[in-house]
DNA sequence: CTGGCTGCAAATCTTTTGCATCCTG
DNA sequence: CAGGATGCAAAAGATTTGCAGCCAG
């Protein structure tokens, strides 16, 4: 815990155990989990927890960038400790998220901006997995 | 309304008055309305429209794909009767979304799809809009 | 020791569901 | 006139909030 608590220093928050154990969680995590998948997995070894719990710390790590809420999921929010540039493959079946790393510079013509900022762009790219392909010979 | 009718009659679904108000608030509607905003606009000249009819009507005109759902609005699904191929640019100031009507062809390696099939992208451009910009001088 | 954080419960918001009644086709 | 659609209320799911007590810095 050491390491974590040294490289967590630098964001000024209270470094609780709670903190602690989701950062845990998501660091390396490409799951994309939500706050229930989260709170499933760090209530095993911490059952006080509660989900306003879970919920004020992704909140927290979001306005610290430490993780990245997406939208992907219709109608719930998904945590990505990822913070590089990276996009999003999605199995229109089962709603599994692989990682796509690849940087696309996209231009957007100067006229269609109008007057628009623009800062970057996330990709959703979908599709369907080869397991879902697979169970669906049936039914094409 | 008999226009709309007419139109419409090919879906094979029974095109009640609640319908029909709601597919013409629809109509070439750029604004990505939430189910909120088109029960408000909807129950003006309908009041005696439920939310629950909403809801049971954007789903049915989503399965039969006269809209898109979309999921730009995190915890709140919007809808898009636009079905062509287009992309979104959102000021992550005021939520506003605006239409990029650019078809960008993106690649992925076939080693990186991990037996995907991979059948189209949606992608989320975002910045700030003017207006946010212009509202913004005393910080930045 | 103090302000920020946790845990619990209640509140809020979004969406779905059950069911009696209605009305389009 | 039958089956699907509406409207209402209740339920379910996701998220936020209020507040007393706790604990990291």
């Amino acid at each position: 815990m050491r390491q974590d608590i040294k490289k967590y220093k630098k964001l000024n928050i209270k470094l609780t155990p709670q903190r602690l154990a989701i950062l845990a969680y998501l660091e390396g995590n490409r799951t994309h989990p939500s706050v229930e998948e989260i709170y499933r997995h760090v209530s095993k070894r911490f059952p006080s927890m509660s989900y306003a719990t879970v919920y004020n710390v992704v909140n927290t790590l979001v306005k610290h960038k430490v993780v990245k809420e997406i939208s992907i999921d219709p109608g719930k929010k998904r945590f990505d400790p990822d913070m590089h540039t990276h996009h999003h493959l999605v199995c229109i079946r089962c709603r599994k998220i692989m990682d796509i790393d690849i940087d696309y510079s996209l231009h957007i013509p100067e006229q269609a901006l109008e007057g628009f900022t623009l800062l970057g762009n996330n990709i959703e790219f979908y599709g369907i997995c080869s397991v879902c392909r697979n169970n669906d010979t049936h039914q094409i």
